[in-house]
DNA sequence: CACCAGGCAAGTA
DNA sequence: TACTTGCATGGT
């Protein structure tokens, strides 16, 4: 019940989803550095918690790389608490900061000026940062066209019959800059958009009655409704 | 009460 | 390579 994922049936969806939803206007930062700290705070963790995280950095000073680095662990770590892990993620803040200072000096503006492939795997070699980090990384703050995968994204595309259960991360992201231009603006938005379809419409408990978009699910399940526009 | 949320790394076989 | 487990808060 697997239909092939075209560069026409990408598009579609894109085009419906933005329709639907709008401009996400993603990531939601003021600044590279903030955007990348939320990038490590969320991991696993509902937005709304790193928020008051990132907001309890900011009345401390504590948003940039030195104050950072210079900072106690568990001052750090008392501080983005309602994030969850706090432990984890205070080190691999630490861990992020350490490595700016370290290889680039302490300037995003000269990290970023780094090669793509390369500067992917130089994220991907630091503690705390896997793929979906790394790939936030280089898309939102840097504006690099990388196409980001999260569990919305595989959940999304399972759903409506775009990947079988197991692909792999680079597959998935894959399926995406095979078919698309490498365009930046592009995979910002198309990735925020699987997000707030997921958010909305396919949690884990389903409510594919309701979907917007039009596509089949697999397997006959219930074909999506189509809503009101 | 149970389940979930914009993962990741370390351990095991 | 392919699982499993620990990490932790706050919302529904």
């Amino acid at each position: 019940m697997q239909r092939p994922a075209t560069r026409r049936r990408l598009m579609a969806l894109y085009r419906r989803l933005l329709r639907h939803f709008g401009p996400q206007l993603w990531w939601p930062a003021r600044s590279r550095f903030e955007m990348i700290v939320g990038a490590i705070l969320t991991q696993n963790t509902a937005w709304t918690n790193v928020k008051r995280a990132i907001a309890r950095m900011r009345a401390e000073r504590l948003l940039t790389p030195d104050r950072i680095d210079a900072a106690p662990h568990g001052t750090l770590a008392r501080l983005i608490r309602s994030s969850g892990y706090y432990n984890m993620k205070a080190g691999r803040l630490k861990q992020f900061t350490g490595f700016l200072s370290t290889r680039y000096g302490g300037s995003l503006t000269r990290m970023f000026q780094t090669e793509l492939p390369r500067l992917r795997e130089e994220l991907l070699g630091i503690s705390g940062i896997g793929e979906e980090t790394a790939d936030s990384i280089l898309l939102y703050a840097g504006n690099r066209p990388i196409f980001v995968v999260d569990a919305y994204t595989r959940r999304v595309l399972e759903r409506h019959g775009l990947i079988r259960a197991g692909t792999s991360y680079r597959e998935i992201q894959w399926l995406f800059m095979d078919r698309l231009p490498a365009d930046a603006a592009l995979f910002n938005e198309y990735h925020a958009l699987l997000v707030a379809l997921g958010k909305v419409y396919c949690q884990k408990t389903p409510r594919c009655d309701v979907c917007p978009l039009r596509y089949d699910l697999p397997d006959g399940r219930v074909p999506t409704q189509l809503r009101a526009r």
